[in-house]
Order: structure tokens, then C-alpha cells, then sequence
DNA sequence: ACCTTGACCACAA
DNA sequence: CTTGTGGCCAAGG
């Protein structure tokens, strides 16, 4: 099974995705919080699909780590757009998260 | 209307 | 730190 790209909750994702800006993340939970909603798996799913051609590293799991299977690539962007990391050496790295949180207004 | 699929979340042991 | 458990929810089939 896989979401349609132009069902509407993957438009707004897609929307919240490419609002945060460089160096500022936010949760999986706070994606779908924005819109009105608490499916932070289905944001998952979104950005599994179609999230690369987005920022999909500015969204990271509860807790400060990033997607799964995507840590080393991840890392790589939060080093080039300067994101606060608590553990900068990888592969245990996270994020520092209560630094670098990102609420769109 | 039911079943299935998850780059999730929170909490307990 | 590592499992396990139960809950969450949009959308295709």
C-alpha cells in the first residue's frame, strides 16, 4: 500500500517540511501536531515516500535521534547547516533537540 | 465498512 | 542501554 502524492495530509506535510529552516528541527509528532493531528506515523510514512526531495533531516524522532537507516546522511547536513548536536560523534550521535526545536507560526 | 501498513510515541521492566 | 506492549492514525485495497 503506499500514499497517493497528492493526497492532501502528504501536501501538508510536505508544506510543514520545507517551513522549518536550516539548523531547526521538529518531531515526527510535532509535524502532524501542526496539522491538527497526531498520526506521527503517517508523517513517517510521508517522508519514507516522498521526502527526498525535502529537508526530511530537519525531522527527527522524539528524544533527539533521527530517522532510522538515515543516520550517517543525516549527520552530514546537521554538521553543513551548523544543527546543535549533543553527541557529535557519530554513530551514537542525537540532536539537540530543546536547542534546535522548531515551531512554524 | 474492515484489514493492513508503517523513517512514530510513551511508558514499563 | 535493550525489549516488549499498547496506542496512535491516514489511506489504499
Amino acid at each position: 500500500m503506499r500514499l497517493t502524492p497528492d493526497s492532501p495530509f502528504v501536501t501538508d506535510v510536505l508544506d510543514v517540511v520545507e517551513s522549518i529552516p536550516a539548523g531547526r528541527v521538529m518531531t515526527y509528532g510535532d509535524v502532524a501536531a501542526a496539522l491538527g493531528s497526531r498520526a506521527a506515523r503517517v508523517v513517517g510514512q510521508v517522508m519514507s515516500h516522498y521526502g527526498s526531495d525535502s529537508p526530511w533531516w530537519r525531522v527527527i524522532r522524539s528524544g533527539g535521534h533521527p530517522p532510522l537507516e538515515h543516520e550517517a546522511r543525516a549527520l552530514e547536513h546537521y554538521r553543513a547547516e551548523g544543527t546543535p548536536l549533543l553527541d557529535a560523534v557519530a554513530p551514537g550521535y542525537r540532536i539537540d533537540y530543546t536547542a534546535a526545536r522548531w515551531s512554524p507560526s
